[in-house]
DNA sequence: TAGATTGTTAATCGATTAACAATC
DNA sequence: TAGATTGTTAATCGATTAACAATC
């Protein structure tokens, strides 16, 4: 249902408005101009009123944007009204952690599903969360109305997972993995690699 | 020393040709055109060749890439050809598990110094390394070499925490905190922010 | 040589920014 | 009303892509 007219480029900057517009209304601020967001959120503010004029007017010409008023409506573009269930597939150091993270569940994203292949993790509670042997994903899945999930899974077995994962209903992939994942139209892939990032620094660092 | 001219996007984009070009060299392959390449990293060819062209000819005509020479070429660009020490603070979860990937001394990233404010955290042992307090970062830092941070503390703490870190001769941060750093120009920061880009994801889940 | 593929120039496309009218 | 600030149109800028000459 999303307006496929809409650059994706403009959409991945809506979440870091949200994230600001949180904070400046937990510091108890109810107006923000698009020029102290743009402080904030170091985004110039006229592409700032441009992104949003895209979804709607949520401003006010001559004071700014209602601060809950913007929030609600861009919760609402970002289909964030409602919980978003999540599986995670490998429990190793980085699974573990990511289950004990709180931050997912403070954004309405709540992993409810563990997966692992190791006889050693399977059975071991995490954070409340008892981990499944990745064999029973078929019907783990199959009764859930799980459709995100987070690939923690070793390089060398990331592909095969996606793959599985997607045969089972899964519709967009938080990939941990170092690898680039081939999923068919309709899969939505996000990469988070550290070691990447991490080169891309390193050039500039002379 | 990093050519000024040189757009950050491209560059963005070397680490990604790098990676998969040691997938390649690991699978035997010694020789790959921008074809090939494109079809594994997800990217147009003619982009490819357009980006490396920023830097060189790196290929041979008729023929394609050879893997090594070009490899070498990236991981020089990219100022690989050295092990980056790096300082780590928050010693959480994320922490923890970030200490203990390997991914990061494989490529030459190194983790030579932890530290936390937390004294049931301090001394402790991790993959080797022993969590120092946090107040000991001046002369931690001062006969160290080290110019890059891993930033995994909480939100509330992270500015302050970055200000430190600079005012101690960190170049480069990869903060994990869910916050937009504030930093004077020549400190580069890379954000890792898996919930911004679930909230991306989510968008296009109907 | 013929075929394949690079590297580069020029054209296109899309995103950012500037300018400003609308209006609270 | 005057001042502030949005929302939008038009201009600019920069990145991607197409076309193709060069050449291994």
């Amino acid at each position: 249902m999303a307006k496929p007219n809409i650059p994706d480029i403009v959409v991945s900057r809506l979440p870091l408005y949200l994230q600001t517009l949180n904070h400046l209304l937990r510091e108890g601020e109810e107006v923000v101009s698009s020029d102290e967001l743009s402080e904030k959120v170091g985004i110039p503010a006229v592409q700032i009123r441009k992104d949003l004029s895209f979804f709607g007017g949520f401003g006010v010409k001559g004071k700014g944007y209602d601060i809950i008023h913007l929030i609600d409506n861009l919760r609402s573009i970002l289909n964030l009204n409602q919980i978003w269930p999540m599986v995670i597939v490998g429990v190793g150091n980085l699974g573990q952690a990511l289950i004990r993270y709180q931050g997912f569940a403070r954004q309405g994203f709540e992993i409810v599903l563990a997966l692992d292949i190791n006889p050693n993790i399977i059975g071991t509670e995490i954070a409340g969360i008892v981990v499944q042997d990745v064999e029973t994903m078929d019907t783990a899945l199959r009764s859930s109305d799980i459709r995100i999930a987070l690939l923690t899974v070793p390089a060398n077995a990331a592909q095969s997972t996606a793959d599985a994962l997607v045969a089972h209903g899964i519709k967009a992939i938080l990939n941990y993995a170092p690898i680039i994942l081939k999923l068919p139209e309709g899969v939505r892939v996000a990469n988070i690699d550290p070691v990447l990032k991490l080169e891309h620094l390193t050039y500039y660092l002379s």
